[in-house]
RNA sequence: UGGGGUGUCGCCAAGUGGUAAGGCACUAGGUUUUGAUCCUAGCAUGCGCAGGUUCGAAUCCUGCCACCCCAGCCA
C-alpha cells in the first residue's frame, strides 16, 4: 500500500499538446465513434530508457484520460535480434512505470497467419509480387535521393506465378535473400520508401515465439499497420523519423479490403463502425549528457563499460530503478517536457528536479556518515536514546529511535582546524548543532603519529536539546551517527557517465572514449543510523545533508548493506 | 542540390489574428536544528531573418536562412 504523496510538478491541468488536442477533436468529430486505443509497440531487442517512458506515458496516458485502452504489442518481426529475456524485462519495467496495457500482451507474431493472407491479396490486386533481385542488386535499382529507381525484372509477373512463389517461400524452397515480396508501387516516387518497400524477407531463423513455423518474416512496414487495423487501433503514435512513412502505412491499408481487415480484427464482432488507424509522429526525447540509443547503450553493456542493463549510470528504466528512481518522477518528469514536434534535447536538471521532488516529499530522513571522523563527547552522561522525526514536515511519517552515545562519528569533511569564511560546520574551539541533539563544542583535536586527526574530543551543552544555547547563536548544523551503535555500510557515490554535453553528437568518433571516469566512487566503511539498516524499513531515504539513497537491490545483505546514491541535494553554496 | 519536417528566454514548452502561460536553470531577499525543503520577487517591447496584408501578426502571405530525417530484405 503506498500512502506517497502525489507529487506534480504542474499545474492540476495538464499542458496542451497537438496529440491531446486531435484526440479531443477526434471524440468531438465521432471519428472513431468515441473510441481511443492506442498502442506501445517496443521491439524485443534491448532494454527500455527514458526515451520510451515517454512513448509509454503519453500512450498510456492519453488513452487513460479519455476512457480508452492501450495495448502493450512487441513488434517481434526481426527475431534475429530478439529474445525472451528482453520480452519480460519490458513487461516488468512497464508495470513498474505504473502501467497497465489493455487484455494481453500482444505480439505482431501473433498475425503472422492474418499477415500473409493479406500478402496473398495484395498479389491478387495486382499490388505486390515477388522480386528476385539481390539486396545488393535491389539498392542499385532504388535509385538515390535525387535519382528514380528502375523497375524490377520480374515486377510485371502474372498473379498466378506471384501465388505460386510467394507459397514456395513460406514453404521454404528458397534460401535467405534469394527473393522478397515487394509492394508494386511507384519507383520514381520522390519518396524512398514508396519505392517497392520490401514486405516480406526469407529467414531461415527461430523466433521466440513462433519457434520454426515460419521462414518468412513481414518487415515493419507492411506489419504494423495492419496489426494496428487488427487491434483497432485509433491513433498509432510513433516518433518522426517515421513521417516519411506514413504514405506506405496508408498506402498498405487503404489497397486492403477492409471489410477483411474488421472481420480478423479485435472488432470483428462489434457493432461500433470500423475506421481504419492513424498514424501521429511526435518528437522522441533526448537528454544531455545521456545515451539512450539502443545501439549505444548495448556497446556499453557487452564491452563491459557498464555492469548490465539495470547498471544504476544507465539511463534504462532498470538502471534508473536501480538507481533509486521512483515510477512517479519518471511520470512527472514525462508530463513536464511536454509533447511537441520539435527535436529538442531535455536538461537533464529537468529530471533531476522531478527526482528530488518526489522524493523529498516522501522518503523518510536518517543520518548515515560517508567519511567518518570519530568524536568522543566527553561530558555525555549516559547514553540515551533520541525521538526524530521522519520527515521534517510529514508528521504521520512517524518518528525513529536514534542512540546517542559517547562514541559518535561526523564527517570529516564537516571539520575544520582553523575557521574559514563562510564555514558554518565544526571548528577547533567552535560550536555546532549535532543535528536532532545538542550543541557540541570541539576541545581538542586527537592526532596519530603521522599527524593526521583521528578524533575530535568535544564537550555538550547538555541544556540545548530541543532549544537553543543562551546567549549565543550557532549556525551549523551536522549530522552524526553513533559510532558503537551504528552499522557500517557500503555506499556508492555517481556522477554522469558521460564528460561532454551530447555524447551521441555525430561528430563524436567514438562515445566510449568520452565516459567518465569517475562515474562511480565506492565508500567503504560508512556508518549508517540503526533505523535505516532494517531490513523492512523505507525504499529509499534521505540521508540528511548528503542527498537520496536507495539499498542496492542487486548486492546489499542484512549483513553487508550497499546503498546507492540517487542524488545529492541541491546544494547553494 | 529529390522528398518530408522543425525554428517562441540558457533548456523544455503553451500560444490557432487582439497586443508573449508555465516549468527547469539562474539572480536577489525571507523562513529553517538538513548550506535541503518552503516562501517572495526578478528574468523575451520579443517569437530564425527580410518584406507584405491588416486598425492590429508569434499566429495570414511571399522570399530567404539554419538544423533534423529518408537511399536496411532494421524498427
Amino acid at each position: 500500500m503506498s500512502v506517497n504523496k502525489d507529487t506534480k510538478n504542474n499545474s492540476d491541468t495538464p499542458t496542451s499538446n497537438f496529440i491531446r488536442q486531435m484526440i479531443a477533436e477526434d471524440l468531438a468529430s465521432q471519428r472513431h465513434a468515441g473510441r481511443v486505443q492506442t498502442r506501445f509497440p517496443p521491439e524485443p531487442n534491448g532494454y527500455l530508457h527514458i526515451g520510451h517512458a515517454k512513448s509509454i506515458c503519453l500512450n498510456f496516458g492519453v488513452a487513460a484520460e479519455n476512457g480508452g485502452q492501450c495495448n502493450l504489442r512487441f513488434d517481434d518481426t526481426n527475431p534475429a535480434a530478439e529474445s525472451l529475456e528482453f520480452v519480460d524485462a519490458i513487461k516488468e519495467n512497464i508495470k513498474w512505470l505504473g502501467f497497465e496495457w489493455s487484455g494481453e500482451v500482444r505480439y505482431s507474431s501473433s498475425y503472422f497467419e492474418a499477415l500473409y493472407g493479406f500478402g496473398v491479396q495484395l498479389i491478387d490486386k495486382g499490388l505486390a509480387y515477388v522480386c528476385e533481385l539481390s539486396a545488393d542488386e535491389a539498392r542499385e535499382y532504388r535509385g538515390t535521393l535525387t535519382e528514380p529507381g528502375r523497375n524490377s525484372p520480374q515486377r510485371e509477373r502474372s498473379v498466378a506465378e506471384n501465388r505460386d512463389l510467394f507459397a514456395r517461400m513460406r514453404a521454404g524452397e528458397f534460401v535467405d535473400g534469394t527473393c522478397s515480396l515487394r509492394a508494386k508501387i511507384d519507383m520514381s516516387s520522390p519518396n524512398i520508401n514508396m519505392r517497392d518497400p520490401v514486405l516480406y524477407r526469407i529467414r531461415h531463423v527461430h523466433h521466440h515465439q513462433t519457434g520454426d513455423a515460419w521462414c518468412i518474416y513481414p518487415t515493419y512496414d507492411y506489419t504494423h499497420c495492419i496489426s494496428d487495423a487488427i487491434e483497432g487501433i485509433t491513433h498509432s503514435l510513433c516518433t518522426l523519423e517515421f513521417e516519411d512513412h506514413r504514405p506506405l502505412y496508408d498506402w498498405i491499408l487503404n489497397s486492403l479490403d477492409i471489410d477483411t481487415i474488421k472481420s480478423v480484427s479485435d472488432l470483428a464482432d462489434s457493432a461500433t463502425p470500423y475506421v481504419l488507424p492513424q498514424q501521429t509522429e511526435f518528437a522522441k526525447l533526448k537528454i544531455n549528457y545521456t545515451v539512450v540509443g539502443k545501439r549505444k547503450l548495448k556497446q556499453l553493456v557487452n564491452e563491459g563499460l557498464v555492469s548490465g542493463w539495470d547498471d544504476p549510470r544507465l539511463s534504462t528504466l532498470a538502471g534508473l530503478r536501480r538507481r533509486g528512481y521512483t515510477a512517479t518522477a519518471l511520470r512527472n518528469f514525462c508530463e513536464s517536457v511536454g509533447v511537441a514536434r520539435s527535436e529538442s534535447q531535455v536538461d537533464i536538471g529537468m529530471l533531476e528536479h522531478a527526482l528530488r521532488e518526489d522524493l523529498d516529499a516522501n522518503a523518510p530522513r536518517a543520518m548515515c556518515v560517508l567519511r567518518p571522523l570519530k568524536v568522543t563527547l566527553t561530558n555525555l552522561p549516559e547514553p540515551l536514546t533520541l525521538s526524530l522525526q521522519n520527515h521534517p514536515k510529514n508528521d504521520e511519517m512517524g518518528r525513529r529511535d536514534v542512540p546517542l552515545t559517547a562514541d559518535i562519528v561526523i564527517d570529516k569533511d564537516d571539520f575544520r582546524e582553523q575557521a574559514e569564511p563562510g564555514f558554518k560546520r565544526l571548528v577547533n574551539g567552535g560550536e555546532v548543532r549535532l543535528r536532532g541533539a545538542y550543541v557540541i563544542r570541539c576541545d581538542d583535536v586527537v592526532r596519530d603519529t603521522s599527524g593526521e586527526i583521528v578524533e575530535l574530543l568535544c564537550s555538550a551543552d547538555l541544556n540545548t536539546l530541543g532549544k537553543n544555547p543562551e546567549g549565543r547563536k550557532v549556525k551549523g548544523v551536522i549530522h552524526w551517527v553513533s559510532a558503537s551503535a551504528g552499522v557500517s555500510a557500503t555506499v556508492r557515490l555517481y556522477d554522469r557517465l558521460f564528460t561532454v554535453e551530447n555524447p551521441e553528437s555525430k561528430d563524436v568518433e567514438d562515445f566510449t572514449t568520452l565516459l567518465n571516469p569517475d562515474s562511480l566512487t565506492v565508500l567503504e566503511g560508512c556508518l549508517v543510523e540503526p533505523a535505516a539498516a532494517q531490513a523492512d524499513s523505507a525504499p529509499s531515504f534521505q540521508f540528511e545533508r548528503e542527498g537520496y539513497f536507495t539499498r542496492d537491490s542487486v548486492d546489499s545483505r542484512d549483513d553487508a548493506l550497499v546503498f546507492n546514491q540517487t542524488i545529492g541535494l541541491r546544494a547553494s553554496f
